[in-house]
DNA sequence: TATGATATACCTCAAACGGGGTATATTTAT
DNA sequence: ATAAATATACCCCGTTTGAGGTATATCATA
C-alpha cells in the first residue's frame, strides 16, 4: 500500500533580508500547488522550529546573521534527512557551493533567478533532481570532477608528515626544502581540499583515503 | 644456508656527557661477548654515521644537545630497522617513555643501572626482548593498557568538531561553552593522546578510530 | 568519606598558522 | 609548441594555537 502523497509542496524560507523574505513567501505561497507557511529571518529561530514543521523544501540563504546558512544547513539535514534544501545566495564562489553540497544542499541558485524559474526550481528539488543555474553547474562539476587525490605527490608527501604532528620547518627539514615552499604546499593542498586549515586537511584527507 | 652470526653484540653509544660516554665505552668494549667501537655526543653525528655502520645496539641518552635521543632514534629506527635502542636516561615521566617506544626503542632502562645489568640488558635486546626497570615497566603497562578510548564523552565531542576545521571559539558557540573550557579540554586531549598538536591529535584519533 | 576523574572557567605569552600576495623554473600534456 | 600543472622560494600581517599555569564544582567509587 502506497501511502497517499500531498500534491501541494510545503516550504520554509530562510533569508535575513524582510523584503525578499517578504516577497518570496507571498510569491510562492500565492502558486497554485505550493505552500509556504514559514519564514525564518535567522538560522537559530529555523533551527528550532523546521524540525517539528512539515515541510518539503527549504529555501536557505547563505548570508545570515550568526549561523550561516550553510551550516544550519548542515545541522538541519542531519535531523530532517527528508527535506531538500536549496541555496539561494548572490555568493557563487566554489567554497560556498561545494561545502553547501557537502552540508547537504540539494540545490544551489542565485538570487537572480526569476519567480517563475524559481517555483520550477523547487519542483524539481521536490521531485529529487538538483537544479542549480549553468554557471554554478560548470563549477560543482569542476569541483567534483577531482574525486580522484586531487594532490601531487609532494603535496600527499608533505600532508602525511603534517599528519604526523610535525610543523612547517620540521617538514622543510625532512623533505630538505624552505620553509616558504612549504608553506605554498600546504597553502594549494588546502585548496584542493576545500579546507582552510590543517585539522580538516588531515581529516578529509584520511577519509578520502589520500594519505 | 643459514648465515654465521657472530657472537660479538656491536654496540653504539649516543651520549652529549664526555664522562658518561668514556665510562661506558671502556665497560662494554671491555666486555667478552661486547664491542663498542663507536660513541658519538650528539645525534647529528649518530645520524650522519650509524646508518653505515654494523652495528647491533645503541646506547641513546635522550638529553642531548640539538636532536633528542627520542628523534634521532625515529629517524635511525626508520632506515635500520634491524638496530635495537635503548634510551638510558634520568628522564622517566610517561612522556618520554610513550614516545621513545613509539619511536622505536626496544629497551628503556635509567642511567643509575650497574654496569653488570647493563650489559645483561644489552644482551637480552639483542636477543629480541625488552629490558626496562619495573617501575619503567610499570608505566609503561599504564600507558598501554588504555588502547581503548581514553577520551570522555566530551573530550571526544571536542575533537569530532575540531576535526571538521573548526576553531575553539567554534567549539565554544556549538557546545554552548566557554573558550577556555576549550582549551582546556583541547590540552587535556592531547596530553591523553600523547600528542601536542591538532594535527596529529586528529590523525591518531581516526587510526585508533575515536572519532 | 575521601580520592580521582571530569567538566567547567580564567590568565599570559611566544610560536605557529592561514591568507593575501609575487615570482621563476621545470615538467606534463595537448 | 604552448598552455597548464607542479615545485620551488619569498614577503607581510593578523589570528590561532599550544604550553604554562590556577581554580572550582560535580560525580563516582573505592
Amino acid at each position: 500500500m502506497i501511502q497517499m502523497l500531498s500534491d501541494i509542496i510545503h516550504i520554509a524560507l530562510v533569508e535575513d533580508d524582510n523584503e525578499i523574505r517578504q516577497t518570496l513567501h507571498l510569491i510562492i505561497d500565492g502558486s497554485a500547488g505550493f505552500a509556504c507557511k514559514y519564514a525564518f529571518p535567522d538560522g537559530e529561530s529555523a533551527l528550532a522550529s523546521i524540525p517539528n514543521l512539515p515541510v518539503d523544501v527549504v529555501l536557505m540563504d547563505i548570508d545570515l546573521p550568526g549561523k550561516s546558512g550553510i551550516e544550519v544547513t548542515r545541522i538541519l539535514k542531519q535531523q530532517c534527512k527528508d527535506i531538500d534544501f536549496i541555496m539561494l545566495t548572490v555568493q557563487s564562489d566554489d567554497d560556498s557551493i561545494f561545502e553547501s553540497l557537502c552540508a547537504g544542499a540539494s540545490g544551489y541558485l542565485l538570487k537572480d533567478t526569476n519567480p517563475a524559474d524559481l517555483l520550477l526550481h523547487i519542483k524539481e528539488v521536490f521531485d529529487g533532481g538538483s537544479p542549480m543555474s549553468s554557471q554554478i553547474a560548470r563549477r560543482i562539476i569542476n569541483s567534483f570532477r577531482i574525486i580522484e587525490n586531487p594532490l601531487s605527490d609532494r603535496e600527499t608527501e608533505v600532508l602525511k608528515i603534517l599528519s604526523k604532528g610535525f610543523n612547517y620547518k620540521d617538514v622543510a627539514n625532512q623533505l630538505f626544502l624552505s620553509p616558504h615552499t612549504v608553506k605554498t604546499h600546504i597553502k594549494n593542498i588546502y585548496s584542493k581540499l576545500h579546507v582552510n586549515n590543517r585539522a580538516e586537511a588531515i581529516y578529509k584527507a584520511i577519509k578520502q583515503k589520500l594519505i
